[in-house]
DNA sequence: ACCGTTACCGCAAACGTTTGCGGTAACGGT
DNA sequence: ACCGTTACCGCAAACGTTTGCGGTAACGGT
């Protein structure tokens, strides 16, 4: 007894009218006589009539819709991404199409697939953890679909970016554990093929350099992002034969479980290690210690990504120049890095 | 310049044959000459074809795909239970289409129509903080379209649900502080049109009661989920006359606030309060204190949810009853709330 | 040699819209 | 009274698929 739901063909034949009439009544065009225009969008209420989409999208070979692929909606820099792509989306009249990689390359794959399939007319995508080939996303460009990376990017692919200066950032953020007394830092850094990870190293590196405090590579150690995995090389690196006394963390998210970890060895923050890391979750600023971190403009990003997608869809010709929009990010200082100067 | 995407039509041109032929050989219909097969399969393969959704869809009449609409994906519960029921879902062959609220009833409101609209073929619905009517939910059943509700339910709406057992969750967790020496425990509750947050606060009082600590309202707060309002609630709440020793956290996010304010005010915990919690997200194994916390299948409340959508969507006739499943909560007990017995 | 069966394929309608084009009736101007 | 214009509406094709039905050619059995 499933009841189909109502047609613009359900209401032309209870109105006697054909359904070009219904269908140009309901959109407000103004070759309809007032008197039909009001029986139809009344009757239209009365039967909650919901226009399908999918025929609508079918019929004008559009669908205003984007592709948003993620590694995870967990972590509050996509989830808050997310909600600000969909903001400057909707008000340019875009809906979007969510999906999660969960990190997996192979995932990546697929949702690109699906959301191909579904016709949507863009993309905005931040790479996988495991994602080393990009086949599957330069296979996007050739057949013109536009394409914007943000974050989680690959220098080799020819397409806009949105991201940080994760240099700069990384810079600022060693520089400021010197400041506060820092002599040997070690940097806990995500998978060695993310690129965003190894700009953050070199930054890391050329603050050391610049203050004479330069250390060799076993003060850098790679993590996969999971919890457990951090805290070992968390404990690997406090294992070390003369172990740091300040860490930059590539995630407040690692930042937690290392910072968990180190306390239980007996290491106390910030007075034996001082700590910064990146993304300024919210529960950074409750943590204990509240942790300093770097926080990115998320909603100039995420409304840069739209504007520089929409200007390739919206676009008659191909001649339109890839950008990559490099932006500022904001140390934000808190009680794992503050020492009292002594 | 845009190359508009590969169709049937294409390869049928290609390879003089007609669209029927095509259609089939690509999904694999016995009454195709495997030669003529092997011929589409190939050139498809050559041309990438991907099939266009929105026109399969539209001749099936059919999408077999299900929307979810969530308050929030940035909390680690909902963010998990989506991933449960995508899982659970792709195992049915169904794909699922995500909406956030952000706690917003007008973006429900929209977020159902929108569903709608693409042609959902049934809904799971975790209602947000600010929908107090439920209008627009209960049109869905009266169009007969299948709806499963978990977490963030209401009672009064006639559909099935999959929720866990808030009252004995609460009860459990009350007990343990009274269990850890806690005299005077207070509740952090939810807003006010929470059902949830009000059966937690009908368990909480239950267990005060069983063991004669019974407290009066004024040990109750209601707060709205921010972070900024928790600490606002939590200093009244440590602010009366007889500040609690204990205390029940509508969820760990609230917690990590609401421990921040108190540590502020040199209050130790557990030492001073003891705090338990709900939702049991992967940080509060590394907060510090570590946080004890009510922990809820999201596997298995995933796989049901999606089971028992897929038994209305699926069913022939109107007579499947709604079930209500209640799950059992199991609770963790962390630092926050482990006393050395006196 | 004939005929029934089978293998393989195409026609055309259908899904629910949009939209270009044409057609009729009423109107206003002379 | 006549005609050009305008207002309003319908026909039918189109979007890219699926699918019921029918049709032809080849085959095997007698």
């Amino acid at each position: 007894m499933k009841n189909t739901p109502v047609t613009i063909k359900d209401i032309a034949r209870a109105l006697n009218i054909s359904i070009s009439t219904v269908s140009r009544a309901l959109r407000g065009m103004p070759e309809i006589h007032p008197d039909t225009r009001k029986a139809v969008t009344q009757l239209a209420e009365e039967l909650d009539y919901q226009p399908n989409q999918l025929a609508k999208n079918l019929a004008k070979s559009r669908t205003r819709t984007i592709g948003v692929i993620v590694p995870n909606l967990s972590y509050y820099y996509f989830s808050a991404m997310l909600n600000s792509i969909e903001e400057a989306a909707l008000q340019s009249g875009y809906s979007v199409l969510v999906c999660q990689t969960n990190e997996s390359y192979l995932r990546e794959i697929t949702n690109i697939q699906n959301l191909l399939r579904s016709q949507v007319e863009g993309f905005i995508i931040s790479l996988s953890r495991d994602t080393d080939n990009y086949e599957h996303v330069e296979r996007l460009t050739r057949k013109n679909i536009p394409l914007v990376l943000f974050d989680r990017y690959a220098e080799s692919i020819n397409v806009s970016k949105v991201i940080v200066d994760n240099h700069a950032a990384a810079f600022k953020a060693t520089e400021h554990l010197i400041e506060n007394g820092c002599q040997r830092i070690g940097f806990l850094a995500g998978p060695a093929q993310l690129v965003l990870s190894n700009q953050r190293i070199n930054g890391y590196r050329a603050a050391l350099a610049k203050h004479g405090l330069s250390v060799g590579d076993q003060y850098v150690f790679n993590c996969d992002y999971t919890q457990e995995n951090t805290i070992m090389q968390t404990l690997a690196m406090m294992s070390l034969q003369q172990p740091p006394d300040g860490v930059v963390i590539i995630s407040d998210r690692m930042a937690y479980s290392a910072i968990y970890a180190m306390q239980q060895k007996g290491i106390r923050i910030p007075d034996d290690v001082a700590i910064v890391s990146f993304n300024n979750e919210p529960i950074s600023a409750y943590f204990s210690p509240t942790l300093s971190s770097i926080s990115q403009p998320i909603q100039e990003m995420g409304t840069e990504t739209v504007r520089l997608l929409l200007r390739e869809i919206e676009a008659t010709d191909n001649t339109i120049p890839k950008e990559t929009k490099v932006m500022e990010t904001q140390l934000i200082v808190r009680g794992s890095s503050l020492r009292q100067r002594s």
